[in-house]
DNA sequence: GATGAATGAGAGTTCATTCAT
DNA sequence: GATGAATGAACTCTCATTCAT
């Protein structure tokens, strides 16, 4: 349970992250964007790590769930991979600094403790993503010569460059639009 | 033109960036490395940056000139990629270090002297990879029911992600045995 | 408005500034001289910058204000003169180390910010020197063969002179009552 | 006896001095100002004291012997002190990087050796303007109601304030033609 | 005469964090 | 809940100077 200074602290951060990059994220940044001082952080968050962890778990509720929610719809593998596009898109576009803080593992290099939680986060994405797959090609819905797990690599690590580019350019490409035609190409080679 | 101290000093900061991210990158701790006090680094290196762009530099002599060899090869398009993905795992293989630079642009995004390299050199990169699919397409070695475009997000991504999560899960995993696979199943998807 | 803390850290900069000269005005003597660690100075002040604009408008403060004051005393332009120059030996004989920041331009010829400031106030006490002359010859008080710019800028460059001179001298000279004299002398040139 | 070099250093340090005061002073800029690594400033001089108090004697040269030069010509008081004042205008109007050195005791306050010197200069300089002084009130050329010692201060004073204000101007007045007049009417005032 | 490489000392500044109020 | 004041540790970088070559 989070209250609304948290989330105030949160979405603060997440911000200070996108627009200035972690060396960005200092305390005395965090209090002026809330509008109070230093030490007041400290009542909301034990310490800066804790902030970086409520950062991640913003990551998997945001993100992660995308995938969960997919995993278990009764439709067919295409178009649950394509709905989970399209909703990464849709996410990133209406919360473009969360894009900056959800593919950025190095962010979290230093601590064990937050390299562990991105990790599992990443590989249940993965893993969940394989099996959409997997159930896809059982259905012979999805190309049978190409290992699930390769398929995986690829349609993740293209959503992940795409929008690592988006960024870079600094959101003048139209994300949501022009990702639409990614994905029906990406539909198209996963095809059997 | 580098003198042997500055390459040492280069190297020692990507062994840095690799052991204890960019945060771990500081003066004192590159002057212990190779064994001086501090000011003497800056008898090697104007400044800090300097340093991140001599890194950057690296990156695109080790880097970057995989592409632009290949280009040129008088061999056929899936080749010439075959090719740059070995190139790419043995080179991450022999230095790991690299790895951890190369593909994280949130380390340059608060200079943006550095980001404004990075982002050159990745879009280099991508335009090469590019016209070589697009060489392909036309020699109907490639699949053409999908754009070019798409095709070199899908290999770049799909090559990004294959290392980071190598790096994620600290080397464990043999990148050139494994990595072989991936390209078998990569190069599959690319036929018409 | 100051606080009593930053009042302590001007006073503290001012005496460094006489005793050690401007190179001795360092943060670490100043958060020594007023018993805190360095980073404290920075609660009071953004920078060193500020505590030099801060010890200029106590200038401005001690000084000026001397100037404006006397500009719209009911007394004659003479009488004004010879208690402005009163009043200014007066608070350098109090705070001697005040003098050595007065009168030393060259202190703040680095940051033009601070240039700025000691130029304008510099020529907005001439002005008003001038000012009082230019009334002076009008009622036939004070000679009108010399242009009033000319006798303002003998007045201060003699006040200026004198009052370094005492400084170069440790102050083994008695400037009230020796200025006293000056005055006199200058009084008698300015006279019809 | 200075080597060409050591000249060459004493220059470069005055200009320093002149466009980035005192603190501009560092061996690396001398160095680099004349074109040489900083080890072999010390070649030339034992270390920046020595360097300091070179300046000084240049100062003692150029400055001094004007003064010294004026006492024993067989011409009127006035026509001396006339003189003396235009040939301080002149040099310094040739070189003004001079002017920014010699009227600025500050810069040398910390080392006692130079504080030492530069008193001894002033002084002298002021003794023979006031032997001057006292000689044209013998002849009754100069007003005898003011003790000459007061007129000294006022006449140097003036000069030097005059001087230092065209150089916070950045030198866009012209001093020779505008000190003309400042020293016509200086003459004016010191007739009896 | 000059250089390349280095150094000890110290500069200003920022960081996450603490504590009394 | 929040603040003002402070701190230890660390930061990048500059200084005058030395020394072997």
């Amino acid at each position: 349970m989070q209250t609304e200074r948290q989330r105030e602290i949160i979405e603060a951060a997440i911000h200070l992250i996108h627009h200035k990059g972690i060396q960005g994220l200092t305390i005395k940044n965090l209090a002026q964007a809330i509008g109070v001082t230093e030490p007041a952080v400290y009542r909301h968050f034990e310490n800066k790590i804790q902030i970086l962890i409520a950062i991640l778990d913003v990551f998997r509720g945001n993100t992660a769930n995308i995938f969960e929610q997919e995993q278990f719809r009764q439709v067919s593998a295409l178009e649950k991979i394509t709905h989970l596009f399209n909703e990464h898109f849709s996410t990133f576009t209406t919360n473009p600094a969360l894009a900056s803080v959800v593919f950025s593992e190095e962010i979290f290099k230093n601590e064990p403790l937050l390299l562990d939680k991105i990790m599992s986060v990443m590989s249940g994405n993965m893993a969940i993503l394989r099996d959409i797959i997997q159930e896809g090609q059982a259905n012979e819905e999805i190309r049978n010569d190409v290992p699930a797990e390769h398929l995986s690599w690829m349609l993740m690590g293209t959503l992940r460059l795409y929008i690592k580019n988006w960024q870079l350019q600094q959101h003048t490409m139209n994300l949501k639009s022009e990702g639409k035609k990614l994905i029906h190409s990406l539909s198209r080679i996963l095809l059997p």
